[in-house]
RNA sequence: CGCGGGGUGGAGAAGUUGGUAUCUCGUCGGGCUCAUAACCCGAAGGCCGCAGGUUCAAGUCCUGCCCCCGCCA
């Protein structure tokens, strides 16, 4: 019997931090995919919600003041604001600190242990406490620095419980080289490459004695699962737990919606724990990242998009942008100015318009009553719109089977676009200054061959762009209270409400104006940074980069100046860079920010000693630096004098460390 | 050689088994006036990272090199 039911996730996200632009983007397409298999008329559910265990989360509590669970609580309900701010439904919000899912993880441990594929070992070596985990030697450089964290790691040694997933590995191989667990053709070759190259078991407990914040493992009160257990298994508390997953119609067909960094997880330690449990295996829908400018956004770049900035924009215009830009699984690149670019082509211009200029020719010719089609008179290009139309339902679908959003959504907008010809070719308004029969049968073709196209990309996209959409279907006379059947309706091109009475004529999708902070950012950061690189005699900082600019010499917009963050910084260490004859190595402190590492090129000039503990000026967005001596995380500002003496700016000592200049 | 991704008109991207280089945005010119300064038509603009090789034919296959980028969403 075929599966009517679909079970689409998220990651739980963890609650240490605040949503970025990442997390909208993973949950709008998890809310897109429940939406399209809804209006598929199958049954849906969706997840989202929070991974709320671990030592960090533990040490983050302490250092606030707070337990453990008040830190959380506050997470979880920010982030289901935020969530709602973005109309961002799900049906459940998993919390892996409720009372079910404790449940559902200790029924999993004791179900692996008793089969034994746990047991317990003792681990001696180098310990990241930023990875929560020992890192192998390949996970560190010569010094055991961590090479993710860029820190010392520490000698430890630890009694722990591992799971047994040499033991399906080759399993795993087969399914994913059948394409049974990623279908996204670059993530299997991702994917195979992790499992041959994976060795050893897998550690998922943590000693009380380290942290007591997680689940207690059912045959050893000692200690606490680790995120594999704790975390991962949530997919399967949201169907009810291991024993409703084996019969749930709901997890035979579950999507986990992932970004590639979490594909080991995944693709690897999950799919090994689901083999114990003897459950069906989801799949993986893997989304790639989200750029800005060209990088991964990133609070030294400057280049960061946060909620705060997406939602004057609007949920429909980043939803618009992130889905039509790339397919999920590519990175996408998106700044505030390809956001309103696209809004303003895809939605504003595209199927606003098309709603507009359609609906009020109606409004106009025929009092607001939509026309007839006159089936016996239609032309070559009519039948060839109706047809495209009505294929289009499937090709949606299709797409949608394969995450291919970003072709669903063009191929949504192209049949407007084909609309914007057809009437242009048409000259309606020509038409309406006759009152010959001819002329009114080709006028109703026209009005409703335009609506029939509305309607359609109204069905289409709905799953996109919910509100706008029904809000457009409405206006057309289509019944709204359910879009179960959208898919459907959608295949029925002359299924339009004809003599139906328009009321007010909608304005969706407002034109936008660029936002003055956005209208150069067609830039990449690296290049936005012109301004600040004109201080040239403060620090070496290798200009190849940033090409030339052809306002050097002119004035530049105060936006211009907004984007160069320049703050107060306390030197608490400069000694001399061996080896240089021009940099100091300093260490200054931005508050917030932490503290930096900057080379300042001006030895010649100034001792260390006059610049420790006093208070400068840095530049601290500039893109990182890689330079023979280390990397530079900013620029000291300097001033230069007609002799070619350079000294730094000094400020007030009282000025807190880490203000911004404005 | 840690792993992985990528270099295609100004920007962002498509380019399936090798056969006239495509799309969106932007720019310029024209048209239209129903519409949300919208829509339609046309044009300019590309040593497809570099160098070799295979081939009648290479963005596409092979070799080498250079350069960017990402590494817990």
């Amino acid at each position: 019997m075929e599966n009517n039911s679909k079970y689409i996730t998220t990651p739980i996200y963890y609650a240490s931090g605040e949503p970025h632009a990442g997390h909208i983007y993973s949950t709008a397409l998890m809310n897109i995919l429940g939406r399209h298999y809804l209006h598929r008329g199958m049954q849906s559910k969706t997840l989202t919600g929070m991974d709320e265990h671990g030592e960090k989360i533990e040490e983050k509590a302490k250092a606030a003041g707070k337990s453990a669970q008040t830190l959380v609580d506050e997470f979880a309900l920010r982030w289901k604001d935020i969530f709602a701010q973005f109309s961002l439904s799900y049906d459940i919000f998993m919390r892996t600190t409720g009372k079910e899912h404790k449940e559902n993880v200790q029924h999993i441990l004791r179900h692996c242990f008793d089969k034994g594929d746990i047991y317990f070992g003792e681990h001696e070596g180098r310990y990241c406490v930023d990875c929560e985990a020992f890192l192998t030697s390949k996970e560190m450089d010569e010094q055991t620095n961590c090479l993710v964290h860029k820190r010392p790691t520490e000698l430890r040694k630890e009694g722990n419980y591992y799971f047994k997933i040499q033991k399906y590995l080759p399993q795993i191989t087969e399914l994913v080289r059948a394409g049974k667990i990623v279908t996204q053709r670059r993530y299997i070759n991702e994917l195979i490459g992790l499992c041959e190259s994976f060795d050893g078991d897998l550690s998922i407990s943590r000693p009380k004695s380290r942290t007591s914040w997680g689940i207690e493992l059912p045959f050893d009160s000692q200690h606490v699962a680790y995120v594999w257990f704790d975390a991962l298994p949530n997919y399967v508390t949201g169907v009810g737990g291991v024993n409703a997953a084996k019969t749930s119609p709901f997890w035979k067909s579950a999507t986990h919606v992932i970004g590639r960094d979490i594909l080991k997880f995944h693709g690897l330690f999950w799919p090994a724990i689901l083999l114990s449990l003897e459950l069906p295996m989801p799949k993986l829908c893997v989304t790639g990242w989200l750029l800005s400018g060209g990088h991964k956004m990133s609070k030294s770049l400057g280049n960061v998009i946060s909620p705060a900035d997406l939602l004057p924009l609007g949920r429909d215009a980043f939803v618009n942008s992130v889905f039509r830009l790339a397919n999920p699984g590519e990175d996408v690149d998106i700044t505030i100015k390809t956001i309103v670019e696209r809004y303003n082509a895809d939605l504003a211009n595209g199927i606003g318009n098309l709603a507009s200029r359609t609906l009020v020719m109606v409004e106009k010719y025929f009092d607001g009553v939509l026309p007839t089609f006159h089936k016996e008179s239609q032309t070559e290009e009519e039948k060839h719109i109706a047809e495209t139309a009505e294929k289009l339902s499937a090709a949606v679908q299709s797409a949608f089977d394969d995450f291919r959003l970003a072709d669903a959504l063009n191929q949504i907008w192209e049949l407007v676009s084909l609309a914007d010809k057809y009437i242009a070719g048409q000259k309606p308004w020509e038409l309406g200054k006759h009152s010959d029969e001819t002329s009114r049968r080709r006028l109703a073709n026209v009005l409703a061959h335009s609506t029939a196209v509305i309607r359609t990309v109204g069905y289409l996209a709905a799953s996109f762009f919910p509100e706008r959409m029904a809000e457009l279907l409405a206006s057309i006379g289509e019944d709204t209270t359910t879009l179960t059947d959208s898919m459907r309706r959608a295949e029925d091109f002359y299924a339009i409400k004809t003599g139906f009475k328009l009321g007010e004529i909608p304005r969706l999708f407002q034109r936008m104006e660029m936002p003055a902070s956005a209208v150069q950012s067609g830039a990449t950061p690296a290049t936005e940074k012109t301004a600040a690189t004109k201080q040239k005699s403060a620090a070496p900082q290798p200009q190849s980069q940033i090409p030339p600019e052809s306002k050097e010499s002119g004035s530049i917009s105060i936006e211009d100046f907004s984007k160069v963050q320049i703050r107060v910084g306390t030197v608490i260490n400069a000694e001399l860079v061996e080896g240089s004859n021009k940099l100091l190595r300093l260490k200054v402190a931005l508050g917030e920010l932490g503290t930096r590492q900057i080379f300042s090129g001006i030895r010649e000039w100034i001792t260390p000693e006059e610049l420790v503990n006093r208070k400068v000026l840095i530049a601290s967005n500039l893109a990182p630096r890689k330079m023979k001596f280390g990397v530079s995380e900013g620029m000291l500002l300097s001033t230069e004098s007609q002799a070619g003496k350079v000294t730094p700016v000094f400020v007030a000592e009282e000025l807190t460390e880490g203000s911004l200049l404005a």
